[in-house]
DNA sequence: TAGATTGTTAATCGATTAACAATC
DNA sequence: TAGATTGTTAATCGATTAACAATC
């Protein structure tokens, strides 16, 4: 309950220190001070202990944080600690292929245990070694097996009934590349992946840029 | 110079509500307010007339936006309007292939005109209409052919010396689908995309989710 | 010990929201 | 006109940063 008052903002912080810690440590460094850990993430020394004082004491005044301990007590407090996440993925199409093939989610400890779809080409199939469903047994599915993660690579017409499917079903965090916006109950968190969008809010600062070019090309302009 | 000043977050927002207008538009809604607009995105309406005082006035007392003529303007100053926007891509292995079929970003304008890659094996192939050339002609073909976006799908150890050649281009806005921390020096854009960190950082919620229902069955923990 | 760096408080900064006159 | 909703200002809220005593 008390933890529960930490900042959406700094949980979301934590994965990205714990990776960054990751690396020093396969650098074979040992000990590092937040000084130096914010200079490689370009984030403020104060910003990442101020972040860590939500959380405990993880440092020796004068030399730092030992690096593999602090990765360590960041996992554990994500909930990373040798322990497997399952979960489910609806939408077996390019994108969910994609997504099955990606090494990146089971080397940390994210496994897709089931996938389903609509397709009856599909279904019934074995792909990277997950076993694709019929949507349509989404919910039995999840009543015998409960998941708490799901992955949503459907179309954008299909997302908005497959994450309710999801949520009926008891899964509470979702992640969906679908491009539109789907409503959940308080309690479920919903993550969106939308590339085009960062292109699209991106293309403000190139206009920008032009617009600068043209205007120092053409001061009259 | 003067809209320089807009907040990188109002920025951000923009192609949300260009997106959520463009659905209005496909069901013939011809006027929105920013209640019912705030209402779709789970946006307060305050902050939807806040961000859009930044530009100007879009809106009519009384009855709130043209949807379409909202749309538009928001695209135009995006700079979105009735241009294609020319991206290269570096890193043709699963996950860039995905990335050159995803029908996603032609459909909003956004084009890959080339690739590169530095396997001998993808070097001169045609991938989804895109020519993949080797990575070490990149500096050449961006001096000939200068691009402002990149999207980066290479593997982590590679992508630090993709980013600095792109910056060293002239490219000003890149997408990198690579998860590792990278400087870009002012001026350039950056956005990453890790779906594991979204995935760990929403791990902290289910199992946050986890000890509370354990303490509502175990009073006594 | 001297130097370095933490953890924490208070100050600052910036973003969100509430409120309301203007007006369609 | 009455009702609705904008655009904008001021108030609130929350996050970041600076500063420094504590201490390794």
């Amino acid at each position: 309950m008390s933890e529960s008052t930490v900042p959406n903002i700094v949980i979301r912080r934590l994965p990205l220190y714990a990776r960054e810690l990751g690396l020093l440590e396969a650098e074979g460094c040992a000990y590092i001070s937040s000084k130096e850990l914010g200079h490689r993430l370009d984030v403020t020394p104060a910003q990442i202990r101020k972040d860590l004082s939500y959380f405990g004491r993880f440092g020796r005044q004068g030399r730092g944080y030992d690096v593999g301990d602090l990765r360590q007590r960041l996992r554990r407090i994500l909930g990373l600690d040798g322990r497997v996440q399952r979960m489910v993925l609806v939408g077996v199409g390019q994108l969910g292929r994609a997504v099955l093939d990606y090494a990146g989610f089971p080397m940390q400890g994210f496994h897709v245990v089931r996938a389903f779809d609509s397709d009856p080409e599909v279904i019934g199939r074995v792909i990277a070694d997950v076993q694709v469903d019929d949507v349509a047994d989404l919910p039995g599915y999840l009543e015998r097996q409960p998941v708490a993660l799901a992955i949503v690579t459907v179309p954008a017409a299909a997302a908005r009934s497959v994450v309710e499917t999801l949520v009926a079903g008891g899964v509470n965090a979702i992640l969906s590349y679908a491009p539109i916006a789907t409503a959940v109950p308080d309690g479920v968190h919903l993550r969106q992946i939308d590339p085009v969008m960062e292109l699209q809010s991106m293309a403000y600062y190139i206009r920008q840029g032009e617009l600068n070019h043209t205007a120092e090309v053409e001061p009259g302009g």
